[in-house]
Parts: structure tokens; sequence; C-alpha cells
DNA sequence: CTTGCTGCAAAAGATTTGCACGTGC
DNA sequence: GCACGTGCAAATCTTTTGCAGCAAG
């Protein structure tokens, strides 16, 4: 766990699970690592496409579902507004959700009392494995006035 | 705020806003507030075609997103799994997901720190309006073993 | 060499939209 | 009576799938 180049961590996880090691994987996860923006799936298509032209849209789909079943990155969804997201962050951290522009940011909240997997509701029945918080409202560029193209980020 | 139904209360927010009032508007929310299980578009389509038969499903969405818009009805997403799920019941709740059939279940934590709009990240730049707080895991039926069709309500 | 993965294109599922008619106000 | 809302069907958008060839192990 210490500062394993993306790269080799997702080499290290594909071994382990017994998949195959392409270019493509390796591609997905490494510009999901770079960026911070929390891309769509059509967002890495394109940000990929430029090195890799042969890239398809099927692959990264593909790719993606694999990696969030191994649990390399965490699908988002911000409230059924286009497409979903994708986040290679795991530490646990709430998002903010640009209801305007669709822009997602994170927010790691130190005086946020962020539940800890041990309030999770054990009383419900439930099987808790993982948890969300978002948070809906204006970012700062769509506040200012400003058109809401949405966001750059690296 | 007091103990209005459904009918009431929908009508009084439509006349507020202006917007007309429809046999339509007033079952898609009466039914919504029956509702206990966070029906889906399609799942409000089906039962209020039962009543009234020449409902389209265009109405529906429509509606739904006019009622979202006004603040009546809150939009859920699961996972970006299927389609968007709705809530009449406004009240701070976290909600519990089913990985595994889809259902969805409020969960009103006493115990949990739910955040208040006072810890809402002011640090972020962000004008925070409202937050989402999901669990993730099995539901009761699905960890029994049971093949988890999905919830009826009743 | 074997089998999983990729790329392509078509399919499937969810939601939105255009248009003509009906209806709330 | 006017304009908004409805109903229908087609369009749009996102994601999944079938299949043939390539490449990882």
């Amino acid at each position: 766990m210490t500062h394993l180049s993306a790269t080799e961590h997702i080499v290290t996880h594909l071994r382990e699970a017994g998949l195959r090691v392409t270019p493509q994987r390796i591609a997905v996860y490494s510009e999901l690592v770079r960026a911070h923006d929390h891309p769509t799936a059509a967002d890495l298509f394109v940000r990929l496409r430029l090195d890799m032209p042969s890239l398809s849209q099927a692959t990264i789909y593909n790719t993606l579902q694999v990696m969030a079943g191994m649990g390399l990155v965490r699908e988002l969804s911000t409230t059924g507004e286009g497409p979903a997201r994708y986040d290679a962050d795991l530490h646990p951290h709430a998002h903010l959700v640009c209801t305007r522009c669709g822009r997602i940011d994170d927010f790691d909240s130190p005086a946020l009392a962020m539940p800890a997997p041990g309030d999770f509701p054990s009383g419900s029945g439930y099987d808790v494995e993982s948890m969300s918080v978002f948070f809906y409202g204006r970012c700062p560029a769509c506040r200012a006035g400003a058109r809401g193209d949405g966001g750059e980020d690296g």
C-alpha cells in the first residue's frame, strides 16, 4: 500500500483476480486516477482515444464494470441526471454535485460527522457494505453566474 | 402543514405555483404518497393505468419532473442500475439500497449522526441545498437466500 | 495454442420531445 | 377562448450485447 503507480496498482489487482492485463485496462484505470473530475464513460472515451485511437466505448464500459466489480473504482450516480460518473479515489469521502452544470467535486469532511462503517444501520436487517453521501447545490462557477459548461479538471 | 390529504397538498402547491390542477397530476402524487416502496416511473404507470387507462408514460415523466422541480417529491438514484425512483416523503432520511434486488427502504437514523443543514460544506464554495445518504447492501429477503424479485409494498 | 478481450454495430432500456387535441381556468 | 397539459410515437441518450479476430498467458 505504498505509493505504487496507477499501472502497478491495476496490474497487481488484475493478476490477483486472474484477469488479463491489457493496455486498454491500464489506460482506463490510469486516466481515472489522473483525473479528479469524476469523468463519465464518454469523457474517458474522448480523452483516451487521443493516445489509443482504436479504443472502443464498449471496452470502456466493460472495463469500468470489471474494475467496479473488483472494488478498484467507484461508480457514482448523481441524480439520474446524465450518465454515470466514476471515481478511482476509494478513501471515504462525500461528493458535491452541482445541480446546474453537473460537475462533481470531492468533499472531504473534517467537521462533518460522516458515518463510519460502525454506524451502518444494523437494525434494518440489511447487510450494509458501503455508503454514499451526496450534497447537491451550485458550484462556485455557477454561483458566480457563469454559464455552467461543466468542469475541466486537469 | 397539518395532515392534509395528498390531494389537498398537491392542489395547493400547484395553485401556488400557477400550474394547472389535472387529474393526472393528482393521481401521480397521490400514488407516490400512498406507496412506500420508492416506485419508478414505470411502476407508477402500471399502477395508475388500472384506474386511469388513458394515462401515458410521458405524462408520468413530465409530472414527476414538475413535482421534483417544485420540491414536492425527491428523485432517488440507486447506482445508475436501472431507472430512477421517486419518494414523496420529504423528511430527512437515509436510504438502504439492496444491491441484489434493487429494493429501496427508508432508514431513519436515530443513532446515526446524519449531517444537518448546518453541517453543509461551506468552505467548498458550493451553495448546498440538499443532500442524500445511501447505504448499499443486501436486503433481508436477499440475505435469506430469496430470489430477490423486488418488493411490493402494499 | 487457448480463451478472454477488443472493436464494431446493432439492440435494449430509460427518458425526452414534437405535434395535435382536449381541458383547466 | 386561450394556453397549458396530455397522449401518442418517434427520437435521443446511455449502456449492453453478439460476434469475429487479436493477443495475453
